[in-house]
DNA sequence: CTGAAAGCGCTTACAG
DNA sequence: CTGAAAGCGCTTACAG
């Protein structure tokens, strides 16, 4: 079924000035062999018989269909403020800067169980493939196997030898948690499920690796699940002693946490200090508002774009894993403990 | 430049197998002229080479690009929770029902001002755009001259004749204002600056109409701004006689309220009553949570994709404007006032 | 049931 | 500086 559009062609150009469409071609593109003069008349014709330009006829010639896909999987999509949607929509932008576009491909469970390769891959309507959000093993494989640039963002995968982006969780927790120290926290707890994400896991890693800086123990009962295996978020359970600080492992689970801890009496950050990561709606929503890391997303995007577009342009490019320092923002969920203090609260084990 | 891909092509097959690309064509559509053996033979080895379909191709000669543009306003692009990325979202589930992907085309101030057509449209990357959020009014003309089927959604205007998708805002509000009259309350105010949208000022007339159908007398003090010309919120500012309720135009704004009704020494629903619009993040972040109109995103995702598709087929269809029902979620942010408490409120006056 | 021919709109050598 | 020819990968008549 033809579509009864009035296209003009650049032949249609090109009958009415007596010239070739080739000339037109160049014109319109700005490119050698053609006079100045024609040039003009052929651009002024073009845009007065309202000429759009047929990508499609481009694609087929150099094998570029100008598109980029971004591919989120299904469960990401649930939730109310969605990071990935922003991350999203700034690389839709930084590909205009390049003349590409963005597609968006929503993964379903179903074709990520079923190891389906993405319309978006078997109908080659993409020169590359951002991944955004943690697929499972199994779906990486599959990844693997499409002929084409791609790039993880906002996670990675060890044995992939795929390129990724992430926010450099690690170190982000890592300063948040030395805040918290010189601000005389001894008794810090992690609060989330290290088996869920490789963000929460290189959080609680930087958590980690900052207690052990710090000469202090890190106890089993100072890790605190917040989510099952699905990733649906579970009842906090406090530890029978209470730390005096708690490194969450994103915003909403602070606030989460924030409401728990209000809810059993305790007040943030009097009783006790409480750190987010993301910076995103949730660390404004709690009173006081929450100190945690602000993700830049734009930076993420930015670097994301630029990495794909340089994979098109040469596909044996390889960039490993690039981290996106995130930045601390300094509110007021975080108490200075007092020397004193510190030493009434070791006497209480 | 050419990628230096190794794509397999119609012809490879027909090679490798000794037919002809018609052949081959006919039995990866499933079109007529094939033996089904033959068929089946086709299908297997185009597997087993990796074959993927060139979209282009087929784009070229039917003048179709199975693509359909959604463009937001970059001015709604900043918010935190982002409404019409979610809209965006269901958008491109369900274009993927027709085989067709969604390109999200952030339409940037400079444009808008500049009346540019998107590069969607001049590089004729989609077969129809769908304008999700309000345009300018000089931009809607641009979009009027854009040869294209179009679609505008979450908001319409008057003048162009452009079909329209948009939640029943009028009768949301009308349901709800109804609902705080038949609780009991006769001081009912409205917030929300009803000349910065249409959907604002729909909502603000359902509440009129509820008022008028119940023989209220509506006066100016009644009428709260919440935001200035260019959409920025702005300090609310109580009437000196308080009302016994708040019809807020949206969730967030009634968020907003609650917060600065609490710092003033008023209590939520006590000392008055609250209602949003919209049912999103900041409609549970109250406390108590608040009674509002749920915005159906899937039903007017759905609605807009059909009613675009519909247009691709058959660029005559007109489908005028279309409202799709919210739904007022109860919630406990309304109190019911008894009848000598109504008295006891009039006697202030 | 099968396929040769033509064409979609553009661009890339190449010849003049 | 200008243009005829060929080709990108597919599909649509049409002929056998």
């Amino acid at each position: 079924m033809k579509l009864m559009k009035s296209n003009i062609t650049m032949k249609d150009i090109a009958n009415k000035l007596g010239v070739s469409s080739v000339t037109v071609s160049k014109a319109l593109n700005d490119k050698e062999g053609v006079s100045d003069s024609l040039k003009v008349t052929i651009k002024k014709v073009a845009g007065e018989m309202g000429y759009r330009f047929n990508s499609a006829a481009k694609s087929i010639k150099d094998g570029l269909s100008y598109n980029i896909g971004v591919m989120i999987p299904q469960r990401f999509t649930g939730m109310n403020d969605s990071f990935y949607l922003r991350v999203y929509q700034e690389i839709a932008i930084h590909l205009d800067h390049y003349g590409y576009f963005g597609i968006l491909n929503i993964l379903s469970s179903e074709d990520e169980e079923q190891l389906n390769f993405p319309r978006v891959y078997s109908e080659n309507k993409v020169d590359g493939i951002i991944i955004l959000g943690q697929i499972s093993k199994k779906y990486i494989e599959t990844v693997q196997n499409m002929d084409l640039p791609k790039l993880f963002l906002d996670f990675y995968d060890e044995h992939a030898a795929i390129d990724s982006i992430v926010t450099d969780n690690f170190y982000g927790a890592y300063e948040l948690t030395n805040y918290l120290i010189q601000s005389g926290h001894r008794d810090i707890a992690y609060v989330g499920n290290i088996y869920s994400t490789s963000s929460i896991q290189d959080r609680f890693l930087g958590y980690y690796k900052s207690l052990l800086e710090h000469g202090l123990a890190f106890e089993d009962r100072l890790l605190l699940n917040d989510r099952d295996e699905r990733g649906y978020y579970i009842d906090i359970e406090l530890p029978e002693k209470m730390p005096t600080a708690f490194v969450c492992n994103c915003d909403q689970v602070a606030y989460n946490l924030c409401e728990f801890l209000n809810a059993s009496g305790y007040k943030v950050p009097e009783d006790c200090s409480v750190v987010g990561f993301d910076n995103d709606l949730y660390a404004t929503l709690t009173s006081p508002p929450l100190t945690t890391v602000e993700v830049d997303i734009e930076q993420m995007a930015r670097t994301a774009v630029k990495s794909i577009m340089d994979k098109v342009s040469n596909p044996n490019r390889r960039n490993g894993r690039v981290l996106v320092q995130g930045k601390i923002i300094y509110r007021d969920s975080v108490r200075t403990l007092e020397a004193d203090q510190v030493k009434i609260n070791n006497k209480h084990k």
